[in-house]
DNA sequence: TCCCGTTTAGA
DNA sequence: CTAAACGGG
């Protein structure tokens, strides 16, 4: 797979190399493009310049959450002063409109003297449109070498291919496929190695009359458009989601090294607690096959915020989980139904997802993967008034409004409320899923297209590898399995506070009604009929 | 990465 | 009587 090639053989020795950072490879270390950036400038003897452009027309029509621009500046910050200590500097700058944006990058590069670009490849269609104008731009000025590198997903797209050579569409033979090529072959590179971290450039380029200023630009506050609602809002994202590598890492080593918390209280502050290590298999990752659909405690990785924006690498992820068997006689066995097993699957079903984007495109411009299913009928009486319900929070569901808060409270939900509050949006409420989809990405921090439309589609049963449609999740069940406590919705849904036992899973109209409660939107069994029959037949009432 | 009605096995 | 097993959606 490459659509993205090197355009410009062997260019001149210029002044300097560029890497250009984008939104999903925030990091420095273990960062390929970056890596090859600073091997080539070492070669070439001149100093190594970093860029990134924010583009408020592409955050506007890619649903970009105001939570994931500020994670993205937060973390640019962090970068720039990582960098600088290398006396390496972060330009960062804003561009509109879009299509500006290569001819501009083109500008820059002239104006640094730049003969060589590199970056890491973005997968999605607007993105890979952008690079492809860039390698145009540059052949027809024949100085400038473009390389666009595979860095986001553990194996790339196109490297996992059936017989036939078609990507896989469905997950438990990609999955198969996959774990072997975790391993080096013989005399090839290990697909794990960590990329080199950048060299130190000369401190003399501080003084440099085209690069010294460069380190005076400090990265925006804010990009137009984006603010948080309030003080309150910020502090609650921030305090959640710290930036940094640093707090990426931490959140890996909490994940594999320490022992969960068995109440969602503090959930908000998830780096707060005292990393009470534990040598045993009583680690969350150790937990994680049975403990991992419950969300009355915090039991996941959380790491989906850092892995979407690139704070941490996937393979990062899985070098650390390897690093685990302690007796390398008993080697990690990423195909088991254990805890360490599951966890690398999840890496793994992020993969596929972003190889379905790069090899089918048209899932991510508004297409069922499954076609036919293009014609469903959906609901329009109503349905402005259930989707704001949807989204704040008032179905009268507990499990579904309880996740809808914490998605605005956290801009993050655990993955099996993500799943039941989209099924409950597509076939209770038989709304468009497209809708949902872009709630998600308007408020989560994660908001990754590939993983977020993989998952819709999965619940819409559209997708690749979907839950077939007659698999409708009964949300009451669904609750009492991840929340048997009641104590995450008491924590988000404080109408319910009050009551104990399994009554908060589906709250009679009266003890709804006394306590300011909503009434369900629509009754499931009738709902789950409508949508069997709808799926049934598409195109049909 | 299911739900549900029904049947069947076993205490 | 309850839990597992089963088949259809």
């Amino acid at each position: 797979m490459s659509l993205l090639k090197s355009c410009v053989k062997n260019p001149a020795v210029g002044d300097s190399v560029v890497y250009w950072m984008r939104m999903e490879d925030l990091r420095v270390h273990d960062n390929r493009a970056l890596a090859r950036a600073s091997a080539q400038a070492k070669k070439d003897n001149i100093p190594l310049i970093t860029l990134f452009v924010l583009s408020p027309q592409d955050y506007i029509a890619h649903d970009r959450s105001s939570r994931r621009i500020d994670f993205t500046l937060r973390n640019l910050r962090s970068i720039q002063s990582s960098l600088a200590k290398l006396h390496i500097p972060l330009y960062t700058t804003s561009l509109s409109p879009r299509t500006a944006i290569p001819s501009y990058v083109l500008s820059l590069l002239r104006e640094w003297n730049a003969t060589r670009l590199f970056a890491n490849t973005e997968y999605e269609v607007d993105e890979l449109r952008r690079d492809i104008k860039v390698c145009e731009l540059a052949q027809k000025e024949g100085v400038v070498a473009c390389s666009f590198i595979h860095d986001k997903c553990v194996i790339p797209p196109g490297d996992i291919l059936t017989k036939a050579e078609k990507g896989y569409t469905v997950y438990s033979p990609f999955l198969r496929s996959w774990i072997p090529h975790l391993t080096p072959g013989d005399g090839k590179e290990d697909p794990l190695a960590c990329a080199p971290p950048p060299a130190e450039n000369p401190a003399s380029v501080r003084e440099h009359p085209l690069y010294g200023k460069l380190f005076d630009t400090p990265v925006p506050d804010k990009v137009e458009g984006f603010a948080f609602l309030d003080k309150d809002e910020e502090e609650r994202i921030r305090t959640c989601w710290p930036a940094g590598e640093e707090a990426a890492q931490q959140m890996l080593d909490r994940f594999l090294h320490t022992m969960a918390r068995s109440s969602q209280m503090g959930a908000v502050d998830p780096l707060a607690e005292d990393p009470t290590r534990n040598s045993t298999k009583d680690t969350r990752v150790g937990k994680y096959k049975d403990a991992r659909d419950r969300v009355d405690a915090d039991t996941t990785s959380r790491l989906s915020p850092y892995l979407a924006a690139g704070v941490i690498s996937a393979r990062e992820c899985i070098r650390a989980t390897m690093e685990l068997s302690t007796n390398k006689k008993q080697k990690i066995d990423a195909s088991r139904d254990t805890g360490v097993g599951r966890w690398v699957q999840e890496i793994a079903w992020r993969d596929f997802y972003t190889h379905i984007v790069a090899l089918f495109p048209r899932v991510s411009m508004g297409r069922p993967f499954i076609e036919k299913l293009a014609d469903i009928k959906w609901e329009s009486e109503s349905s402005e008034d259930h989707l704001q319900a949807w989204k704040d929070g008032r179905t009268g569901v507990p499990i579904v409004d309880a996740g809808m808060r914490q998605a605005r409270a956290m801009g993050w939900m655990h993955n099996r409320v993500r799943m039941t509050a989209a099924m409950y949006l597509v076939k209770d409420l038989m709304i468009d899923w497209r809708q949902g989809e872009k709630y998600f990405m308007e408020t989560l921090i994660d908001g990754d297209l590939a993983s977020n439309n993989g998952g819709w589609q999965w619940s819409a049963s559209t997708g690749v590898d979907p839950a077939p449609y007659f698999r409708i999740f009964n949300p009451y069940i669904q609750s009492k399995k991840a929340d048997p406590s009641g104590e995450y919705i008491r924590y988000f849904v404080p109408e319910l506070r009050e009551v104990l036992g399994d009554e908060i899973h589906q709250p009679s109209p009266a003890l709804a009604d006394r306590l300011g409660y909503p009434r369900p939107l629509v009754d499931h069994f009738e709902a789950r009929e409508r949508a069997i029959r709808r799926y049934k037949n598409p195109g049909q009432e």
